[in-house]
DNA sequence: AATAAAATTTAGACAAATCTAAAAATATTT
DNA sequence: AAATATTTTTAGATTTGTCTAAATTTTATT
């Protein structure tokens, strides 16, 4: 069982925040994360990153081969997606529990994610019910990093006259929600296209029986199924 | 409102170590507490000590002169307040909420405490109702560090034939906390003591009407009231 | 294919928090 | 009160994560 040793390396928060951004960078990008996409979304300088690639790489949860990008091993991929299962369970804690609204969730789970007790993070778990995804519609990793697909679309693909539902957003920043939380649009809601405006990409929908006018910078981030 | 401006350093997780540390020592040895007793309780070395203490007098959250022990300003004093406050709600959220027993939850708490938002800190008070005191007994400071005092005695105090309640634990390690849990004593048993062996300070009890036999460094360590 | 542009890495520096070993101050004992 | 012991501080080193500026590699353009 020594091969295990690995896999318990402690990581710190800044490791941790470089395998969680690597982790959503590679669902993008899958044959490999540049240096400066990471320093982007970390607000650091490249140089830092190489540096903390190295690291990482010593620690066996990214592959890393100078000037050729990054990827996750198998193992950094599961733990990545544990720093991403207790950041969306406490998303929906600060939800359902809270009284927190969607757009107020994520500053806060990012400082939570880092605690890293499994006991924890399974009674919170069970206490919510098991959730699948969280108040973005994103869907949360079970303890073995398995993830529930869900079918979904961009509103800008769904034809006129359709009904489909809201299932989540794909920018997920505070200002997009809480334009939508300004439409009424939220999680569930029943939304239907009534007209489709080629010349400024304007759309007309009814939510949840109300008329609205939404952009086409809505329609594109806003999934349906 | 320029005077607010020294509330708003931000607090590393080490330096609220160290505040923390302070005032539950401040509370024992309240002219000034030694660099050796917060070495001791952080598990570090006195040289480090005296580098934070510089940095935190820096900060105006403790008095510090040179060879003479350290205090909190009020600054100080309220800092540590919330965070004593951060822990001790997880602490009822962990056991109230997730189930969690009262010799789990400190090394969690441990962690949580370091959260500062001040939105989730006080939706996390009304959503546990607000509690004066936590699973272990220990008072929870309110937003404006406030404490309620509570009256309580040692069990070592009480004399033979009065009924008294267990309302807290002096020694809150897990070891203690388990060998309570042995002896079916928790927050809220009925106690009376039925006989004191002055030879051996063993003491007979009848805990929730029934009989066992504890030593003195039990009754050192039970707050009843 | 040569050149220019962009991305990445290296080298060396810095701040935070810690350490060891030695020096200084305080407290205790004889 | 002198000697000894204890406590505390200083000086200098180390580790982590970051930075700037220069060098290198890769990619894009002519």
């Amino acid at each position: 069982m020594l091969y295990l040793i690995k896999f318990y390396f402690k990581m710190t928060i800044s490791e941790e925040n470089y395998l969680k951004v690597i982790y959503h960078l590679s669902l993008v990008s899958p044959k490999g994360v540049n240096t400066n996409a990471i320093a982007g979304m970390l607000d650091t300088k490249a140089s830092s990153v190489t540096d903390m690639l190295k690291k990482l790489a010593e620690k066996d949860v990214v592959t890393y081969k100078k000037y050729q990008g990054v990827s996750l091993t198998n193992n950094g991929l599961l733990q990545a997606k544990k720093i991403v299962r207790r950041h969306r369970l406490w998303e929906v804690f600060l939800v359902e529990k809270l009284q927190f609204t969607w757009d107020e969730v994520h500053e806060i789970a990012e400082e939570l994610e880092h605690i890293k007790s499994e006991k924890l993070i399974n009674s919170l778990d069970a206490y919510l019910d098991f959730p699948a995804f969280d108040p973005h519609g994103d869907p949360i990793p079970n303890e073995k990093g398995e993830i529930k697909k869900q079918e979904k679309q961009l509103l800008s693909e769904i034809p006129i006259g359709v009904m489909c539902k809201c299932v989540g957003v794909k920018d997920s920043s505070a200002d997009f929600l809480q334009y939508l939380d300004k439409q009424k649009i939220t999680l569930g809601s029943e939304i239907k296209i009534l007209e489709k405006e080629t010349f400024d990409e304007l759309i007309k929908v009814e939510v949840d029986q109300k008329e609205v006018i939404l952009s086409n910078k809505i329609a594109v981030n806003l999934y349906v199924q």
